[in-house]
DNA sequence: CCCTGCAGAAACGTATACGATTCACAAGGG
DNA sequence: CCCTTGTGAATCGTATACGTTTCTGCAGGG
């Protein structure tokens, strides 16, 4: 066993950082556009700035923050634009995973699924309706067994995350999606992969749609751009 | 004007020496499972180690470089496997955006990826051929303008990146790519965009299996899996 | 009254420094 | 001969320190 001295050093700090302020911005904690002060969060954090740079830079590469040269790091506005081309990323990338994930379903996967959504069904409280959503999405897909697709579906989802959570559920109500859902799941139980992708894109594009027509009555904006891209990448 | 002292700072070394060493790595310079340690990569840049981290930490989100705790970074393995499944999200990403692309077509866009295709053609340097198969396909995408879809859909092909562009091309030679690009390039040009993406998910899937027949050939291992995942997210 | 210009303070970006851990390799025992 | 064990070197991860740039608030001029 370890000699349990040289106080409780975790083995990385930069790592804690990262996933707190990961979660606070992703919780919408932290809202858009707020600075991130290096100095403030490593105090927080009783750490110093480097583990902070580290953390905050991991998030750059992820969309969440924005540095801005020497006047440093802020939580990345998402635009509803960036919202939408998010949306679509999830098309594709959902469709292409439940293609893959149909044939290689068993009785335990489809069981799984049926669980999640029945507990949906019967869940009154609205706040926990999105990660039902979400869990029930990730049951018909993981069958699909390509690990780097569902990991990028994730960062996707995450990404559009605080943005759409709070406004997609309070429209679209409990009955609709569970319906679509229904629908998708007898598909899959069928083993007709073709109708199954065929409800998922509707079911994605009608949520979209929904997303688009609460844009539409509660902002008066009707278009502003976000801040540059997410991955500093491509000049 | 500035007082151009204080010697010729950059804004940002971490940015530099981020960029150098991605480029270095997708150029297939750093080979896979090579270690890059902080203090010989601060003195090749004439930075400290602190700049260094913060680029390193960067390619470890992009799925480049993986970090072993107290043990330091190395330029991550890219698995055949991972290889396979990255071939299922950028045919998920191309041929969505190639959907919504060709009802945006005009002709100018139509005329520049003739113009790449005729490049293509014509081009006898096989080193070449895999960044203007490249530029013909981007040329066809472009118009979809998604922004988002498309630079993911880049970073999913620089992270296929140095696997398959000297394997590929060689195996598949020049004829097979062109006969397919010209008959994606024929349906774009009549609008037709759903014979498009049908023949652009082929075209995908056939360079795919080339790259398995090419691995089963060539390798002698069956399919060693490679190191944990890219981000460093999802416990 | 509003715009311009300048100290002082705050914050950024990086270099240096240092404890802690891991690696390399030689010495000793089975 | 091979495996274990211990010591020095190398490397990591982070704290501290410092020059430089940007922001803030106030004085002065149009």
């Amino acid at each position: 066993m370890k000699p349990a001295l040289a106080a409780e050093h975790a083995p990385v700090a930069s790592s804690a950082v990262h996933a707190t302020l990961r979660a606070e911005i992703l919780d919408g904690r932290l809202e858009g556009g707020a600075p991130l002060r290096q100095g403030e969060i490593a105090q927080r954090f009783g750490v110093s700035k480097i583990p902070v740079r580290e953390a905050l830079r991991q998030l750059e590469s992820e969309g969440l923050v924005a540095f801005r040269p020497r006047r440093g790091a802020i939580v990345r506005e998402i635009s509803d634009t960036e919202v939408l081309e998010l949306f679509d990323v999830r098309l594709a990338l959902e469709c292409r995973a439940l293609a893959l994930a149909v044939p290689q379903m068993i009785e335990q996967d489809l069981r799984l699924a049926r669980d999640i959504h029945a507990e949906y069904a019967a869940e009154t409280d609205r706040a926990r309706w999105s990660a039902l959503n979400l869990r029930f999405h990730h049951a018909l897909l993981e069958p699909c067994a390509n690990g780097t697709l569902l990991a990028l579906l994730a960062d996707v989802e995450e990404r559009m995350g605080a943005a759409i959570r709070l406004r997609v559920t309070r429209v679209s109500g409990l009955e609709r999606p569970l319906r679509e859902h229904s629908a998708i799941l007898d598909a899959c139980a069928a083993g007709d992969g073709v109708a199954a992708v065929e409800r998922l894109h509707a079911h994605i594009d009608t949520t979209r749609k929904e997303f688009v027509a609460h844009r539409r009555r509660s902002s008066t904006s009707p278009l502003e751009p976000g801040l540059p891209g997410p991955g500093g990448r491509r000049a």
